[in-house]
DNA sequence: GCGTTACATATTTTT
DNA sequence: TATGTAACGC
């Protein structure tokens, strides 16, 4: 394929429009990323454009490798190491390791991630003598993380009250802190580069003069920080590229703001908008009822998204008796439609709003013998025993990282407790050196270290402790491989041990650490430094693999991006989507629309959206209330009946059946209620008959009786006919169409 | 200092 | 539910 291959009228225009500041508004599937690597290639080789002169960011690693592939599979020779290609947050950590001796950290820092974070704020907030409930560490860490975000450093937040004055203390403290650490969090990479370009025009001019063309993914989703990045960055050329889509903006919750398209608009008031508005993705059905959704949205450029694959299957809709069922349905469906060829695991994904969504469809998945893959979740790095080792390996490279210390200070326990910790920080406070150090030294000298009678009975311990670490970090000093260093670390800790006292999923555990000596054995050449540089930034979006044929089960927000034959949507309740949170706040309602918007538009062929009548919450059973968003999609897009896929097996399948006995099997034929709960619609509520009918023999209903339903009040009977022991009519209702019913779960009633 | 237990507590999304 | 914290006893 050329540069120029397969492009449509408008994407053409934004391949090859070459110079100033240029909007893309893509919709979902039009073919954005061509569009963004065509570019590259076509800047490269037809205007000569040297790769290092291009700045390419997008929102997550995967991305930006699938840029890089595609690019280099354009050009047919490799653009590694000359083009910045990455994440804003790489290509910023890129920069500071560049220039650090303008910044107040080496080159060698650390990148914190969100519970480091949240870890280090409940510290400070306990070493402040806060009232922790008052303070909360999560929030604290919002609003440290929001303040980054709009450019403040502690010195410029505003102090005008109490509470104020207070955030401004654990701030300060926080930041000091990682400064004492070499360490930098995640908002740091951005605005610490910002600092960067800001104050040192010399540097700023040296980027942009270099960057000829910047181009960005996913613009939608920057933050005021990051925006004002891209300006800076693209300050001497101009020729500032930004593709984006303002319905799929959905992390408004870390900054983002999809008002940043027209503060583009407004900046570059000579720019080059153009819209892309062909989907090759979806059928024109799954594009419908996706509008139907966001044309609820203010505020917005309206578009006009169309497709030439067809209609297409409608929406499919399905309500499920409680959470259990629902995941159940899922997982039945996937089976069913697997097992007759109609499709393969891989076609599927089945998204939700929360995390804990997916509890009930692994349980579901596992109890089938049916192989799947979740993104997300409990993340491999988040695990506690990954998060031990890594800050092992950075107490190891750097003795001094304070906030990694203290992590594995008595981790496993070794005799080091809170008041020898307490020991420990009031000697180095009064040293005037870091805590490392005063360790390290108790560890080389032992009972001649001059803060060994401080120490009290921890002295030992501690000394015992120092001296690992001491034999650590001389391993790391002479570059030692890491698998060889994490070993060591293992063996003198005791770590597996520690695992195995631990609790019942040792073997989990223990699996994660082979993993992570695994993944550092592929970072032998490379060495310990970059290793830990890395971890920070990978995300559990990169973690998704290819090439594994399984249904996918994530959250909506990490679906973006990608795209299946099939999805399933659940939990479409109120309060789950859209969220309780946002209920009462139209901004958030909205981004609640577009996280919906987003689902719907990831289908190529076909979407089930499935609710549950009741759900677990805490543990407490909870009736619930079917999605508003539901309304939205119009009954001629939802599929009443006729869903192939779930019609009851008439043969039980005798693999990978369910032991007998178990609480589902004592669920009487759960395949024939799928069927029969499609008749029941959108806002039956609990109270309707759960438990499927005796089978019967004759038909209750004939062609042209009229009857009446309690939802969608009078029509006629078109069809009556038994299937599998079960009455199904074919209803033409006065005003709410035509519905297959079955009637022993309907409630419809005949007239006169 | 450590481990157990009872109790409280809060539950979105993540580079 | 599941996670963290406070309190207690060893």
């Amino acid at each position: 394929m050329n540069y120029l291959d397969n492009l449509n009228a408008q994407q053409y225009q934004a391949v090859t429009t070459v110079s100033g500041p240029i909007l893309v508004l893509a919709g979902p599937g039009s073919g954005k990323t061509r569009v963004l690597t065509q570019r590259i290639a076509f800047l490269m080789k037809e205007k000569d454009i040297p790769a290092y002169a291009i700045l390419a960011v997008t929102f997550t690693n995967k991305a930006a490798r699938e840029m890089q592939d595609r690019i280099e599979d354009l050009l047919g020779e490799s653009v590694q190491g000359s083009m910045w290609l990455g994440t804003f947050h790489a290509v910023c950590a890129r920069i500071l390791r560049r220039e650090s001796a303008l910044l107040p950290f080496n080159n060698n820092f650390v990148i914190m991630d969100a519970d480091d974070q949240v870890t280090l704020i409940k510290r400070i907030i306990k070493e402040l003598n806060l009232d922790e409930k008052m303070y909360r560490a999560n929030s604290i860490h919002n609003q440290i993380s929001n303040a980054k975000n709009n450019l403040q450093f502690p010195a410029d937040v505003s102090r005008s009250n109490y509470r104020e004055e207070t955030l401004f203390r654990i701030y300060e403290k926080y930041q000091s802190s990682l400064e004492k650490s070499n360490a930098v969090d995640f908002d740091d990479l951005l605005l610490w580069t910002w600092k960067l370009l800001k104050d040192n025009p010399e540097v700023r001019e040296r980027y942009a003069r270099r960057f000829q063309h910047v181009l960005v993914d996913e613009f939608q989703d920057t933050n005021t920080v990051q925006y004002q990045l891209l300006k800076s960055l693209s300050s001497y050329h101009k020729n500032l590229f930004v593709v984006g889509d303002e319905d799929q903006s959905i992390y408004r919750w870390r900054g983002a703001d999809y008002r940043n398209i027209l503060l583009f608009e407004k900046d570059f008031p000579d720019h080059v908008k153009i819209l892309l508005e062909q989907n090759y993705r979806s059928t024109q059905n799954v594009l419908n009822a996706a509008r139907c959704v966001i044309d609820h949205n203010t505020n917005r450029t309206p578009k006009n998204l169309f497709s030439d694959r067809g209609a297409g299957d409608k929406i499919l809709y399905y309500e499920a008796e409680d959470d259990r069922m629902e995941a159940r349905y899922v997982v039945e469906t996937i089976d069913r439609m697997t097992e007759n060829g109609n499709a393969q695991g891989g076609d599927f994904a089945v998204l939700y709003r929360t995390n804990a969504q997916s509890r009930l469809l692994e349980d579901a998945f596992l109890y089938r013998g049916m192989p799947y893959r979740l993104v997300g979740a409990q993340r491999f790095y988040g695990r506690r025993e990954v998060k031990d080792m890594i800050a092992y390996l950075r107490v190891a490279y750097n003795p001094l990282d304070e906030i990694s210390l203290t992590r594995v200070i008595n981790t496993p326990t070794r005799g080091i407790g809170d008041k020898s910790i307490q020991n420990l920080r009031l000697a180095a406070l009064e040293s005037d050196k870091p805590l490392g150090e005063v360790l390290l030294d108790l560890g080389r000298f032992g009972p001649e270290s001059v803060f060994w009678p401080e120490m009290g009975r921890g002295a030992l311990p501690l000394a015992d402790f120092g001296a690992n670490v001491l034999e650590w970090n001389t391993m790391a000093a002479a570059n030692e491989s890491i698998t060889a260093l994490l070993d060591k670390i293992i063996l003198l800790t005791k770590y597996q041990q520690y695992l195995k006292a631990d609790d019942d999923d040792e073997q989990d555990r223990w699996a994660n650490v082979e993993e992570l000596r695994k993944m550092a054995y592929e970072y032998e050449e490379r060495g310990l430094a970059e290793f830990l540089q890395n971890l920070a930034l990978v995300s559990d979006q990169d973690t998704i693999t290819e090439n594994n044929n399984a249904p996918t089960l994530m959250t909506l927000h990490a679906v973006k991006g990608l795209e299946f034959n099939r999805v399933f949507i659940i939990g479409m309740d109120d309060g789950l989507l859209p969220h309780n949170r946002s209920l009462d706040d139209p901004e958030e309602m909205a981004e609640e629309r577009r996280l919906f918007y987003v689902g719907i538009t990831r289908a190529r062929n076909h979407v089930t959206l499935v609710r549950a009548e009741q759900r677990m919450a805490y543990g407490v059973p909870d009736i619930t209330i079917p999605s508003r968003f539901l309304t939205y999609i119009p009954d001629a897009l939802i599929m009443q009946g006729n869903a192939p896929s779930i019609l009851p097996g008439k043969s039980t399948r005798s693999s990978r059946t369910s032991p007998s006995g178990s609480r589902w099997e004592s669920t009487p034929s759960w395949a024939n209620r799928a069927l029969s709960q499609l008749g029941k619609q959108t806002t039956s509520r609990g109270s309707e008959s759960a438990m499927p009918s005796q089978r019967v023999a004759s038909c209750k209903f004939a062609a042209q009786d009229n009857v009446t339903h309690p939802l969608w009040g009078e029509g006629t009977i078109l069809e009556s006919r038994i299937e599998d022991g079960e009455e199904i009519v074919q209803v033409q209702f006065k005003t709410a169409g035509m519905k297959k019913l079955i009637v022993s779960l309907s409630k419809l009633q005949k007239t006169a």
